[in-house]
Parts: C-alpha cells; sequence; structure tokens
DNA sequence: TTGTATGCGTTATCAG
DNA sequence: CTGATAACGCATACAA
C-alpha cells in the first residue's frame, strides 16, 4: 500500500538503462536517442515515476516555487490582483507559494525565511519591506519584484500602476464636468497606491487652486473600506459648502458613500455631486452603483509582473527595471462623459 | 556578493561543533546542551544561516507545503475562503501552495503533479477529483481533505457546510414568514453545494407540497454571479404567479437579482417578495442590499479543515472523517424576521 | 551530550 | 548517445 515512491533509479532499472539517462530523457534539451527515450518512459509511466523536485531543488539552486506575499486580502482588488498573479505564475510553469504579511510586525523576518525555499522570485505586493530585505534576496540571487509598494528600488524591479496620473486623471475628469467644489477621500492609513493618487488628483488642480476657480481639499476616512465610506459621508455632506465632486482612492469607499448619500439626500441632490472611485472593481460596476472610475488593470499587471521575473531570470545582473501601468477612466453614471469628450 | 549560502557546515565550522550538532540544535525536541546552542546559534546568525527547505524534505520525505486546490476566485466566497484557508495554513506554521485548476481539463494530471512536491497535505475546494486521484495521494501517504465536494470518501476527510440543512431553513424562514408561492435558484452548471441547497429546500418543502398549501419550483440561471442574477430576474417576475419568495444559492446571485426588480418593480412590490441569499459575501449586509441569507462560516471552516488535516497528520490510518458546518440564518431586510421569532 | 557516517533523489561533469 | 560518479545540504542511526 504505502510503498517508497518510485525513483528515477527504480525507471531506469525498468528500463535497462542508467539512472542518468531517465533523468536525461525528461529534460527536453538533452539529446537522446528516441527509442531509448520512449522506453524510458514507459517503465515511468508503469511506475508512476514523478521527478521528487526537493532533490531536483537542491541540485538546481533554484525551486519552482514564487513567493507572493500579500496582505489586506479583505480589499476585493487585492483578492483580484491576487487570483492573477496565481493564474500567470501558473503559466510560467512555476507554482505560487503565497505569504500572508498582515498584522505582522516582524516582517522583514517573515521575508528572510522565504531564503530557504530557493525560490524563482518574490512578488511583492504588500508590507513595505526594507531595502535591506531586498538586498538579502538580490545577494541569494532571487529577483524581486515590488508591485505598487514604492517609486524608487535600487535592487528590485518595479511594476506600478501610474498612480499619480490616476489621480490627474479624476481632477482632470471632474474640471471637464465642470465642477469645482473638489474633495479627494483616502484612508488614514497610508498606503502607497493611495497616497499617490491623492497627490497626482491635487498636484492636477493646483494651478486653478492658485487661480481661486476650483476648491479641493484631502479628506480621510478611518480605513479602506466600505464602511469607512459609509461613515466619512455624513461629514463631507454636512460641510459648509457641500463638494461637487468626490475623488475616492479606492472604489469600496466609494460605494459606501454612495449607500449612506442615498439615504441622506434627495434623488437629484446626489445627482448633482459627481464621484470618482479608482480600481474598478466588479462593485463599481453593480447596478446600485454603477461608478465612474480609474480602471487599474489587473490582468495587464499581473503579466507585466512575470515578464519582468522572467527577464530578470534570463539577465539577472541588467539593471533595476520600472514599469508605471496607466489607468483608464471609465465613465459610469455617478459622473456622465461630458458631451464635448 | 553573490557567495554561496551558508549551511549547516560553515555553521559547525565557526561555532566549533559537528554538523549534526548544528542540525539538532535546530530541534526543539533534540537534546542539547544550553551553552551550545547558543553557541550554535551565534554562529548561525553571524553567518545568516537558514535551513536549506530542500534538503529537508528530501530527508524528511515531507516538505511543509500544503496544496490548496482551488478554481471560480471570480466567486467572492470563493476568494474569501482561500483567504481564510491561508491564514490557517501560516498559523499552523505551515505554507501555502496554491493551484487554480479553473478552466482545466486534466485535473487529475494536474493534481498528480502536486505528488513532486512530498506536500504535508492537499486541500481541494474545487475541481471534482476522481476517486482514483485521491487514492494515489493516500497511496502516497498525503492526506487530502475535500471542502464541500462529496459527501462521501473511502479515502480522504471531508469538511462540507451543511449545504442540505442550508436550504432546508431558507425554506422554513419563507414559511414562517407566510410565504407560499416559492422559488429556488442556482446556476445551471451543477455545483455540489448548490445542488444540496435546492435539494435541501425542496425536501424541507415536500411535505407542504403534497398538501397543496405551498408552490415550489427549481429556476436555473445561466451562472453563479451578478450578472445571472441580474438577467433571471425578468423570467422570475415575468411568471404567471409571481413568486413571494425566492432562495438563492449564492448571494451575489440574489444581488443581481434586487438589482434588476428594483428597475421593474415599485418599492412595496419589491418588498412583498421575500429573497434569502447563501454565503454572506461582504457584499450581502451593503446597504443596498441588506440581504437575508445564510452564512457559510468561512473562518470556522478553515479552522476545522486544518485541524482536520493536523489529526491525519498525527493518525495516518484512522478512518476517514466527515464533518457538516451548520450554516447560519442571518436576519436583514430581503426577508425580515417573524415576530413569533 | 556530541561526533561520525550514511543516504535521500536528482542533475552535472567527465569518460567512453 | 550513454554510463559511472560526484556533489547538493540536511537529519538520523549508531558509536563514543
Amino acid at each position: 500500500m504505502n510503498k517508497r515512491n518510485a525513483t528515477s533509479a527504480d525507471v531506469a532499472i525498468l528500463a535497462g538503462v542508467s539512472q542518468s539517462t531517465v533523468s536525461r530523457s525528461f529534460d527536453p534539451n538533452s539529446r537522446i536517442s528516441e527509442p531509448t527515450r520512449q522506453r524510458v518512459f514507459v517503465a515511468a509511466e508503469q511506475l508512476g515515476y514523478q521527478v521528487n523536485k526537493a532533490a531536483q531543488t537542491m541540485i538546481k539552486k533554484r525551486s519552482d516555487l514564487v513567493g507572493l506575499v500579500t496582505a489586506g486580502l479583505e480589499d476585493p482588488f487585492r483578492s483580484e490582483f491576487l487570483h492573477k498573479l496565481i493564474i500567470e505564475v501558473q503559466n510560467c510553469g512555476l507554482r505560487p507559494m503565497v505569504m500572508d504579511v498582515s498584522n505582522r510586525q516582524t516582517i522583514d523576518e517573515d521575508l528572510q525565511g522565504l531564503i530557504q525555499y530557493q525560490l524563482s522570485g518574490v512578488i511583492i505586493t504588500s508590507g513595505t519591506p526594507s531595502e535591506s530585505i531586498g538586498k538579502a534576496f538580490i545577494k541569494h540571487g532571487t529577483p524581486v519584484v515590488l508591485v505598487n509598494r514604492t517609486e524608487h528600488s535600487d535592487e528590485a524591479d518595479i511594476v506600478n500602476l501610474d498612480n499619480e496620473n490616476a489621480g490627474a486623471m479624476a481632477a482632470e475628469a471632474f474640471l471637464k464636468s465642470g465642477k469645482t467644489n473638489l474633495v479627494v477621500i483616502r484612508a488614514k492609513s497610508p498606503s502607497f497606491s493611495s497616497v499617490m493618487r491623492a497627490k497626482g488628483f491635487l498636484n492636477h488642480l493646483s494651478p486653478y487652486l492658485d487661480k481661486g476657480t476650483v476648491q479641493a481639499s484631502e479628506v480621510f476616512c478611518e480605513a479602506g473600506n466600505y464602511e469607512s465610506g459609509y461613515q466619512i459621508a455624513t461629514h463631507i455632506l454636512a460641510l459648509k459648502n457641500r463638494p461637487d465632486g468626490v475623488f475616492f482612492c479606492m472604489d469600496h469607499i466609494a460605494c459606501g458613500f454612495l449607500d449612506a448619500a442615498k439615504k441622506q439626500l434627495s434623488t437629484s441632490d446626489l445627482r448633482s455631486i459627481g464621484v470618482i472611485g479608482c480600481d474598478d472593481v466588479a462593485l463599481a460596476s453593480y447596478k446600485s452603483y454603477d461608478l465612474t472610475t480609474l480602471r487599474q488593470p489587473s490582468t495587464t499587471m499581473a503579466k507585466a509582473v512575470m515578464q519582468t521575473l522572467l527577464n530578470r531570470l534570463k539577465l539577472p545582473s541588467s539593471p533595476p527595471s520600472k514599469q508605471a501601468i496607466a489607468a483608464k477612466l471609465i465613465y459610469r453614471s455617478t459622473l456622465t462623459k461630458p458631451s464635448s469628450d
């Protein structure tokens, strides 16, 4: 029943060849006579032989595992993006090993632990790792790709949404729609993406602020979720001069706001407030919200991340790359496309 | 820069002990004199030594990886559950290796491939693996836990939501509210959970159907998502005698239905239709839906799954276990709690 | 408690 | 094209 697994040596005996020939038979780059190879395959099939990845890793000094470092999977965008990464990793013939670093004090140590697995790469989508940890991986020859974590790294490759420009696009959309009293809302706890989006939003408006033709301010809500958006609505709607355009750095905050606003405002009053979200999660397109938003193209980004990783594996010592993927404005009913567009 | 990684042998030399002593120092069960152990730790720290998991796996014939087999992560409940599993796997000191088998024709082969990794266990939440594949793992000594896949397995442990009873609870809730014209809706493509929920729903009603005091039917929508619920609404609302209670086997279908119904019906007409969903995803509690639903307790289930796995690791040859976790009825506004309750 | 010796299953090197 | 042999880094049985 629980007999020992078949090894390449077992296959070798059955096929009447040496163990190294068995090993080579499974390497497409190895030149083996076709008859021999077939004989090996038959024997392997018969014994249910499978390569032992541990042994393979030991000799190659590299596993086919890719570390996916993440956190805050309660956020649907994070979750969706992780999903896309998993798919792409698999498509490259690699295996995703996920690490959730939520509520971890010792992220650097936790990441250090990944070195034990001889990973083919580490993709960090969360956790704000220190520069030093990045260096530890590079030193070990493990490529690191940072996603939406920082603008600059000496060691790691970077793939970001062009967050700053996404914010600018939101601002521009409001301007085109004639909105002049604007607010940008993000969660208190600073996340790189949200900070950059808010920054891009305000920077784009600054010439108009100087001229005094537009007002804009930044408001913080508790967290980056639906409930926080619901709560902040009361505050926003009670402002002395109620804004006519609100940009939320995450879709779910916007949806929470909309639900609260529906209760507190007449339909026409609500309609007069332009609302833009960011990410374009599934929820944004649901009819109850139908939220105008800036799409973060998760599939495109996941593909870019894996391509970056593969390139790095091919050319380990090329200079670190940096990529900014453009967001796309998706008009829906919370801010309709101006006819001039 | 890219010098070879420190090994236990390197640490041994620096600490002035043998390699096996270094190995033992990191095994809590091994009795080592405290001074020696400290000396080893210092040397290890100094060299940045980390155990090589590949070598460890080779000798122990078991890695600390747990395979998480999943699919359909577009479904937020699946996604949420995967997240919970990841957390629980980590809490047990193990590592989650995720495998998405969506759109795969060769699931059995794909699963076979997991044997290469000497996994500590495989948790199958999707993919309807054949009995034979389960046996392949068991034969190899790798525990398998099936989640919401089937009622019976000779080989694998099972953790399910009590899906049938969940359906029955939905039916009972409608009866208590005096609803008499009922419909249950699930996606065309049969998934174990949905089929059992619908079955439990109808079975619970069967005595009333026989008496003729209640009507009930099963309706199929295209898929298990929001859009399908939106589409099916038109059909449901156009029925000759419009139902006064609809049970959806997944929350998102219900939410799609609600959004469509809001457009097609007056508020009071919509209120007269009781709606119950299943799973209690985040969306269900959003104010726009405020959906009465049967909660599938994802954290509880994830913990049960891991406990099952650990038990199996401890007692490899105990008989397969089967667990049914109870759903919980969460009253919200789409079917309010009868005062008699 | 510690050291010595062995083997896990594979790939890579080197002869033939 | 194929076979013998040497690592890879660790845990464990056995000896001291």
